[in-house]
DNA sequence: AGCGAAAATGAAAATCATTTTCAATTTTTT
DNA sequence: AAAAAATTGAAAATGATTTTCATTTTCGCT
């Protein structure tokens, strides 16, 4: 007996392809379906749907949908992401500039992506505030 | 000369009274309708729509979309237990600045004090990057 | 109170995204 | 090659939201 982990289909692949191909933007069922007609290998948009949820469900594809914007995007997962983003913390009251790399924060560019379509660029964004040296510090004030 | 502030209707009225009552609770469109209908006061759908998108526009309330399920839902917002921390995205392209009002955002300030000693301002925080209208736009770059 | 412009309303049609139906086709196993 | 299982696509169905447009309401002004 077998596992019924699918057939492989050319529809299937070239869903995939794309998808991989363009891991950095969201993508939606009509890019998708545009791309492929452009190509002339035309899938119907019930088997993008279908597709789709069956690469969201093994993982393969996050589904999310953008605040406020209608219809669903997907993205590829890409494991060997080297995520070396960092963010920086800057003191208002030392002007001391703090490196932070922690995966709470990764989690954040993550869901501002997926949640509010922004693309956050942690190289160009600095939290403001005051650091624990500084904190109850009374004479910089 | 008039500031056009939008008149004010039993209509309007009916809606907002009604997400100030289900402040807690995740309001949308068919459960706003329901409950107008069987008040004996029925609100036309594209009125309810129609006024929802102002109480949004004018920051009364707040809309979003729970994971998966379809259907945008409506919160009024209370200033009293909202501590009216927003972010802003600023898009490097188009330089359009963004305010988001998350809940899962709330907790960043909350994470890099414990975690980083770090006190974050979130007044004076921007988040750079590049937001949905301009992202995959190869004329601005 | 009454006029007129601006705005709002509601019912129905239109628009989108997504899902379902179902007969035909493709893939995999035997 | 044949059978079994899964996939496909076109079209219809569904659901949420938006638009259209003729009618009504609101507001500022006399």
């Amino acid at each position: 007996m077998k596992r019924d982990q699918g057939y492989n289909t050319k529809q299937k692949g070239k869903i995939l392809d794309f998808l991989i191909a363009n891991k950095d933007n969201h993508m939606n069922v009509q890019k998708i379906s545009a791309f492929l007609t452009a190509e002339g290998t035309p899938v119907g948009v019930a088997t993008i749907y279908r597709q789709l949820d069956k690469l969201v469900e093994n993982g393969v594809v996050r589904k999310y949908t953008i605040d406020g914007k209608t219809g669903a995007c997907y993205q590829y997962i890409d494991e060997n992401q080297d995520c070396h983003q960092h963010f920086h913390l800057k003191c208002v009251k030392c002007d001391r500039l703090i490196h932070i790399d922690c995966s709470h924060l990764k989690g954040i560019e993550q869901h501002i992506f997926e949640h509010h379509g922004f693309s956050v660029d942690s190289s160009k964004t600095v939290f403001y505030g005051v650091c624990s040296d500084c904190e109850g510090d009374k004479e910089n004030e």
